[in-house]
DNA sequence: GTATTTTAGGTTATAGCATAACATAAGCCG
DNA sequence: CGGCTTATGTTATGCTATAACCTAAAATAC
């Protein structure tokens, strides 16, 4: 995993949204894909924020920004974005993250906290290693993977 | 993990049923909570197949068996059963699916095909100690988790 | 055994999440 | 430009889940 600041750290928040959009535009330069101002607009919507959003919150920022205010405005741009890597589906709180490390082609392992809502990634290779192997001594090939932990960071776990 | 049939394993299906009824008995039993008609009911209802089932399904199965046809009548038994143990939600599919190992307390690990739908449980214990390690890494105490994989079970992939 | 408290089941209503289907507009390419 | 493809917007609808209120049944207290 490439060093981009955890949710959980303490660091310089100004960067991530201009580097996760930069690193969007090289992404989506290489594949032909257009990052539309839509796709943009919403990318920067969660990059904003090291937490999992809604997407009927993120179309309220949508609308906020003057585009369009019905549902598929932001699900197509979420769908988008997803199926690039750029963010993920967090099922457990059926919201949306951005991702902090798209070049790499991943499957997500997520940390939640409770307290304060942060959301990060973490190393998802061990995981996924430990699933695969459960799952082949049952005779079944994983293709897709939800794994999601709920808990408390660093942070508030101090404070509690 | 006790010895009961997998899900993708051929088996005498006739026992899952009345297996799991007579566990579910013997938990609540201990635990002083009764497993009233609705409840039981909704469990002999997951229990009839190896996959999950959303809701809705239950609610309408329940409605043809004479009890309520509203939706608190099936979310609220459903609650119970997840609160004991006896059933898990499975949040990639928001459905529903009953425990075949119960007695056991355990986090559940899912194998969803994605050919046949069924669902099975698998061993817990490396992946979450694969989790709890990298969450450890980032200062994060995991309290809870969701881990299910989508594939094939081995009947689909020779189908294939 | 009846009164009191607690737990469970039933209803209506509403909130929250997601997609189908169709129309318009913008980019792309001969 | 003209025709094709991709993207945006709209209306309408469906699926998932819970709040709030009322009645009934069971457990417990007297
Ligand atoms: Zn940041
Ligand atoms: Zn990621
Ligand atoms: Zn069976
Ligand atoms: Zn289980």
């Amino acid at each position: 995993m490439p060093n981009q600041p955890n949710a959980f750290d303490t660091h310089d928040h100004s960067h991530c949204t201009t580097d996760g959009l930069a690193r969007a535009e090289g992404i989506l330069a290489l594949r032909k894909q257009r990052l539309t101002p839509v796709r943009r607009q919403t990318l920067q919507i969660l990059l904003a924020e090291h937490r999992a959003l809604g997407a009927y919150e993120v179309l309220d920022k949508l609308a906020e920004a003057g585009f369009g205010k019905q549902p598929p405005v932001a699900y197509r741009a979420l769908e988008f974005l997803v199926e690039h890597g750029l963010a993920h589906k967090v099922r457990r709180l059926n919201a949306f993250a951005a991702c902090m490390h798209p070049e790499t082609d991943h499957a997500p392992v997520f940390l939640i906290c409770r307290g304060c809502n942060a959301l990060a990634e973490t190393a998802a290779e061990p995981v996924r290693a430990a699933l695969d192997a459960a799952a082949h001594a049952a005779g079944f090939t994983v293709e897709r993977t939800s794994i999601e932990a709920l808990g408390l960071c660093p942070k508030c776990k101090v404070a509690a």
